[in-house]
DNA sequence: CCTCCACCGGAAAGCCGGGTCA
DNA sequence: TGACCCGGCTTTCCGGTGGAGG
């Protein structure tokens, strides 16, 4: 590429390009300056916290909702207006905002409050007691905090819906345009991204995603408009992009476990049961020289693979015959082979063929 | 209506590699 | 150094259970 060329390149950037005016506005993690459809949610939770500004103790209250459905913003947003008034009037008063589920313990959670007050504390080590006692004493001469942090039942409950189609399409407007350049966007375009995501639980991260990227895609392309097949490219992406970050962080017996799925479907054109899953999975264990799990564990396995979306397993009864989990491959069989070539430890095995499987084999 | 299959999935407890603290 | 803690992964134990077949 010549000299010119790359100047090109980086002059188009500088300018903000000729798609966006602002990407960052499509980021999850921007803050707009409403929140359309989440009304309900911040009087809720601002009138649970509406006593912190005169020192009253607030309740407990728990966010259910699926990703992308809000928790996260409104709750920033809310405890954003709620320093800003207590400021207004001249009162002390601050937040911190933890993230309990990527926080994922007791203990990180408590640890995650130190820290937002300041004090360095182990990650590890320490009994979760002592932990809460360090937090206590970080708070000091403020008020003791509630021991049901510990717990987790709360006393107040806000329910975040997944965004319908239509409601997702409202937050992609408004953010839409300032992020584009005008004439930019094709409306087309936006309906169909606020569809997809509406279909996948009604996620607004997905939507924005999928708008990110389709609009990258335009841009890459020197197209001047984003349209719909640019959105159909995105989601293609997105999903492919998914899957395979989902397969190569896969653990060993996660990955025996989806080969032998895949071994089993191949063989035959039904969906598998747990007890034939784990009939074939200890057949590879034993020829990769594995020890294999019990029974039970691999239960939870495929239950997690389910949730990953890499499988589809739902329980199903056969009266008479038992009960047990229907399984199917939630991804096409060549993701799965091009991402487990690359693992030494399992390479082996997608090309081995279990007598397990020849069992079941269905003849023509 | 009862039985009984082939599992499900909760609870508890163990193991292990990481850590603290006195 | 030894007692103790955490988190994750796993095993063990075991009380369910939807519904076809009797």
């Amino acid at each position: 590429m010549s000299h010119q060329g790359l100047d090109l390149i980086f002059e188009r950037v500088l300018s903000g390009g000729e798609v966006f005016r602002d990407r960052n506005l499509l980021r999850h993690d921007y803050m707009p300056a409403t929140l359309p459809h989440r009304e309900e949610q911040i009087k809720r939770l601002g009138s649970v916290l509406a006593p912190a500004l005169t020192k009253d103790r607030v309740s407990n209250l728990f966010a259910y909702g699926k990703t992308g459905t809000g928790k996260t913003i409104v709750t920033k947003f809310v405890l954003d207006r709620l320093k800003r008034k207590a400021r207004e009037h001249g009162r002390a008063l601050d937040t911190s905002y933890v993230n309990c589920r990527l926080s994922g313990t007791n203990y990180r959670v408590i640890a995650d409050l130190c820290r937002s007050l300041g004090r360095e504390v182990p990650f590890t080590g320490l009994a979760v007691g002592e932990l809460l006692d360090r937090f206590r004493n970080a708070l000091q001469s403020r008020d003791f905090l509630d021991p049901r942090v510990l717990s987790s039942l709360g006393e107040e409950e806000v329910v975040f819906k997944p965004y319908s189609s239509d409601e997702l399409y409202d937050i992609l407007k408004e953010r839409a345009q300032l992020a584009f350049r005008s004439g930019v966007l094709d409306q087309g375009a936006l309906h169909l991204c606020a569809a997809l995501a509406a279909g996948e639980h009604g996620d607004a991260r997905r939507a924005l995603d999928l708008l990110r990227v389709a609009a990258e895609i335009a841009e890459r392309s020197r197209e001047l408009k984003v349209e719909e097949n640019h959105v159909r490219e995105a989601q293609q992406k997105v999903e492919h992009d998914r899957v395979t970050e989902a397969l190569s962080s896969l653990p060993l017996h996660s990955r025996i476990l989806l080969i032998s799925v895949m071994q089993l479907e191949n063989a035959r054109k039904e969906s598998s049961v747990t007890g034939d899953v784990y009939e074939v999975y200890r057949e590879l264990c034993a020829a990769g020289s594995v020890e294999p799990l019990t029974q039970r564990r691999v239960s939870g396995l495929l239950n997690e693979l389910d949730i990953m979306g890499v499988l589809n397993a739902r329980v199903v009864s056969f009266g008479r015959y038992g009960r047990t989990k229907k399984i199917r491959l939630g991804v096409e069989s060549r993701s799965v082979t091009a991402s487990f070539n690359q693992d030494e430890m399992v390479r082996g095995l997608l090309g081995y063929a279990p007598r397990s499987v020849l069992k079941h084999q269905t003849n023509l």
